[in-house]
RNA sequence: GCCCGGGUGGUGAAAUUGGUAGACACAAGGGACUUAAAAUCCCUCGGCUUUACGGCCGUGCCGGUUCGAGUCCGGCCCCGGGCACCA
């Protein structure tokens, strides 16, 4: 084999390699537990960028390394493929999304085979492909059929000119970002499933994801936000209807000095017919984003209203005010407000005039000004009548058994988590199997007529949905009375594909019913991999959507994910790149002047996984050097021919020295690949291995067999980052089956054993020498060797030896005085 | 604003359970080889100080716990991710 290192050459030859030999098919039942590993499919967005490169890697070198393990490892590849930019790139070059989205797909599957990561492309899915989504559209009508969906109005940002629904992304100050007009607060019917059904159960069960990082765990535990609090009603005052507000502060309850409602509540609406002013809040309401950043940075503003509502407890009456921040698809859309224990309403009560009364003051000698600011935490209750005295925890229950009493409130858990909206006003979407008659209502689209296509040959101009006006579209029968009858246009949150196509992965091609009984061969995912920017939205809806499978008797197990690893950002600019602002970071480039190994190496050695960076092209060339240089190496030892046995016990030291490195390295890469999932320092402690064998001066026949095992070590802790090279230099080491059906080394223990050990020695706590001890010596005599060091006798003339702490195997440390 | 992370040399980072701060690289500078360049190899590389041995300071900022803190605790500053229609 050549002398120079060459990467296409070597990286084709490799791949030709696992072609033929079909290495990454995966077989249901090879030998070996199975083992699904994947990385979160893409958005084909056009080109690879950096964060892709990085994720797909780090799939594979988790692969590779789980099947010298000896697993049957199983990973797939697809794409997340409708969705917003391919609309946005249908407007801007006039392709239609269909096309503009396959063509990507097939430019970025060949960056991914040319990167040479280890997928079983045979299970290869597209979620606009009306195969995969007709069994979303089936399932959706099960879940219909339950009561697990339902329509219910809810706000959209409305763009008045282009007569579209904006994402929050498209609204840019407060406007359309192509029509630069005001976006609008608009109501529309929309699909919703039942995800707070499962609040509770996506929420314990996290406790029972050990393989899972807690940071993760506690944001969906924030996100679900389960609250114990008390519903009390205020009634109105000259009025029939009650108004019903949430808290978790009912020991504040005579602290509170007014109520606020949402802008849509009925009580406000019933306002602005009185009052022209109220009208017009309400009309300076709606333009305001839908996002929950923007309602809690934004102004808090408000206007009283003629209403006043009872005090539940005092009698007293409260005027009702309109506020900007109380949302109405939240709670009851009405909240009461005690401006001496919450900021949001002290600073609300401050800018009106409004009363401000304390009513918890603190329980310990913490200072509180009610004047500068509300008093929020929990304390021990004052004006308050007959609870004056008790601690706000006693309170919240003597004021709650009151309300319950008085018939006047009802203790609750409330979620902060919302059903889940489902609807788009969109083209590039699956469409929603539903129909509408104006004699049957709503209607689902019978199996037999699934899947609804979505039609790829329309003129997409950016003005609504081309489906609202497509007559062959709209036009249909009703399933339930034969006459006419309107299809849905909306189509589904493109969360709802990305919910289940792992499930599909490991049931590819099933035609009845949606997943077969392999799919509990595979799931669900032991080791799961993508960007923590999903550490809420797609992994809750992924989470909802196994457990509906689960009671719909399609898979066995609760939890689609066993392990999790989310990785950090790769940067760019400081920001996450995005498809709305073009990815950049193509690695096309790089992969033909340095090869796939160099890309991946460098891209593995910038950083641990879970930590954001901004990747820098440099990096690569230093993989490169070291790639030629570890060819060399090679090639220089297997020029001297075949290697002896190796005699364990016949050996220089600085081949025990050698081989020390060897096996440490290894058993730390073990350590690295499986439990800390740090590849950064595997390629490190490869580094420092070649560097070793390179300064080694071997001589003797033992020595080149020192150096077989150190080269052969090397190469296999390298594979699974760069598997091209290993496999060349792993049959120019004399090995004839694929590396990747080899298996992962023993470590030789033996090898590991050292007679003795290097101490420092600190006096109180700063380094001032190393000793050298035998690894049995005893307490007494590693003091007297510490005190013996020259350096370390200089610190201590004249003061007297307090206490000597011994750290075995690391430091003495003198504390003297 | 709220929730979750992060901040260590010129740069990316290492330090795994509280025990040698800066491994391994990149960049830079110096040298060898060469007619020259590329490639390769060798040396230096946190700051200040010392002829040298060595010493002092140093992990965003302030304070605390400890024989010992990058690591633990309290308070702050800055940066990133998410906030329900980007995926």
């Amino acid at each position: 084999m050549s002398a120079i290192y060459d990467p296409q050459g070597v990286e084709q030859a490799a791949q030709t390699l696992w072609r033929e030999a079909k290495s990454f098919e995966v077989e249901e039942s090879a030998a070996g537990e199975n083992f699904y590993c994947l990385a979160m499919f893409p958005y084909p967005s056009g080109k690879l960028h950096m964060g892709h490169v990085r994720t797909y890697t780090l799939g594979d070198v988790i692969n590779r390394y789980q099947r010298l393990k000896g697993f049957n490892v199983m990973m797939p590849m697809g794409w997340d493929a409708f969705g917003l930019p391919a609309e946005n790139a249908a407007i801007k070059n006039k392709v239609p999304p269909a096309e503009w989205t396959r063509s990507n797909i097939q430019y970025m599957k060949g960056q991914m085979q040319r990167l040479g990561f280890g997928i079983d492309w045979s299970r290869e899915l597209a979620t606009c492909d009306p195969d995969y989504y007709r069994w979303e559209q089936w399932f959706f009508t099960k879940l219909f059929e339950k009561g697990l969906v339902y329509r219910k109005s809810a706000v959209v940002n409305w763009d008045p000119v282009d007569q579209t629904v904006l994402a929050n992304e498209q609204v840019v100050d407060g406007k359309g970002w192509r029509s630069g007009v005001p976006v609008e607060r608009r109501e529309m019917d929309q699909w919703f499933v039942k995800i707070t059904d499962y609040a509770d159960e996506l929420l314990n069960m996290l406790d029972e994801l050990p393989g899972w990082p807690e940071s993760v765990k506690s944001m969906q535990r924030n996100w679900i936000g389960k609250s114990a609090g008390v519903d009390i009603n205020f009634p109105v005052i000259d009025g029939d209807e009650v108004l019903t507000v949430y808290t978790t502060r009912p020991d504040t309850l005579l602290g509170a000095t007014y109520v606020a409602v949402a802008p849509q509540h009925p009580l406000a609406e019933r306002a602005a017919l009185l009052s022209t002013e109220v009208a017009e809040f309400i009309e300076a309401c709606k333009n305001t984003k839908t996002a929950e950043a923007e309602m809690a940075t934004m102004e808090k503003i408000g206007i009283e209203t003629a209403a006043r509502v009872e005090h539940p407890l005092t009698g007293e009456a409260l005027p009702v005010w309109v506020a900007n921040f109380v949302l109405m698809e939240y709670g009851s859309g009405a909240v009461m407000s005690v401006p001496g224990h919450d900021q949001r309403d002290w600073e609300f009560a401050t800018k009106y005039g409004l009363p401000i009364k304390q009513v918890i003051e603190p329980a310990g000698n913490e200072s509180c000004d009610i004047e500068k600011a509300a008093f929020t935490a929990y304390g021990k209750l004052v004006n308050s009548g007959e609870f004056d005295g008790q601690t706000s925890e006693l309170a919240f229950e003597s004021i709650a058994t009151a309300l319950v009493a008085k018939g006047r409130g009802e203790r609750k858990i409330n979620f902060r988590l919302r059903d889940w909206g489902v609807s788009r006003q969109r083209y590039w979407g699956c469409p929603i199997p539903m129909i509408h008659c104006d004699a049957c209502g709503i209607v689902p689209v019978p199996d037999k007529d699934l899947p609804v296509v979505l039609p790829e040959d329309v003129a997409f101009e950016g003005v609504g949905s081309p489906l609202t006006t497509l007559d062959s579209f709209l036009n249909t029968r009703c399933p339930s009375c034969g006459g006419e009858a309107r299809r849905e246009t909306d189509t589904f949150d493109t969360f709802m594909e990305s919910s289940w196509y792992y499930a599909r992965f490991a049931s590819p091609n099933s035609n009845k019913p949606m997943l077969d009984e392999r799919v509990n061969n595979w799931a669900p995912v032991n080791h799961y991999v993508g960007g923590i920017e999903h550490a809420i939205l797609h992994l809750l809806y992924a989470r909802l959507y196994y457990k509906l499978l689960r009671d719909a008797g399609m898979v066995d197990s609760d939890e689609p994910f066993t392990r999790l690893l989310m990785l950090g950002m790769v940067l760019q600019n400081g920001k996450k790149m995005s498809k709305s602002a073009g990815d950049a970071g193509d690695p096309q480039h790089l992969l033909e002047m340095y090869g796939a190994d160099a890309v991946r190496t460098a891209m593995m050695f910038a950083a641990p996984p879970d930590q954001s960076f901004e990747w820098n092209d440099a990096g690569v060339d230093g993989q490169a050097k070291f790639f030629r240089r570890l060819w060399k190496l090679v090639h220089e030892h297997t020029d001297l021919g075949p290697v002896v046995d190796l005699e364990r016990t016949d050996l220089t030291a600085a081949a025990k020295d050698l081989r020390h490195k060897t096996y440490s390295t290894l058993e730390r890469a073990d350590d690295d690949f499986d439990r800390r999932l740090q590849f950064n320092t595997v390629v490190s402690g490869v580094h420092e291995l070649v560097n070793a064998i390179s300064r080694f001066q071997a001589t003797t026949d033992q020595d080149h067999a020192v150096v077989h095992e150190a080269l052969k070590i090397a190469v296999l802790v390298l594979s699974p980052i760069a598997p091209h090279i290993t496999q060349a230099l792993w049959s120019e080491l004399g090995e004839s089956t694929l590396l990747i059906d080899s298996s992962w080394p023993e470590v030789d223990t033996d090898a590991l054993v050292r007679e003795t050990v290097e101490l420092i020695v600190q006096v109180n706590g700063k380094v001032r020498g190393r000793i050298e001890v035998n690894l049995e010596a005893d307490e007494g005599a590693i003091r007297t060797m510490a005190l013996e060091n020259e350096n370390v006798a200089r610190f201590i003339e004249d003061k007297t030896v307090h206490k000597v702490i011994v750290v075995a195997g690391k430091l003495v440390n003198l504390v003297v005085r």
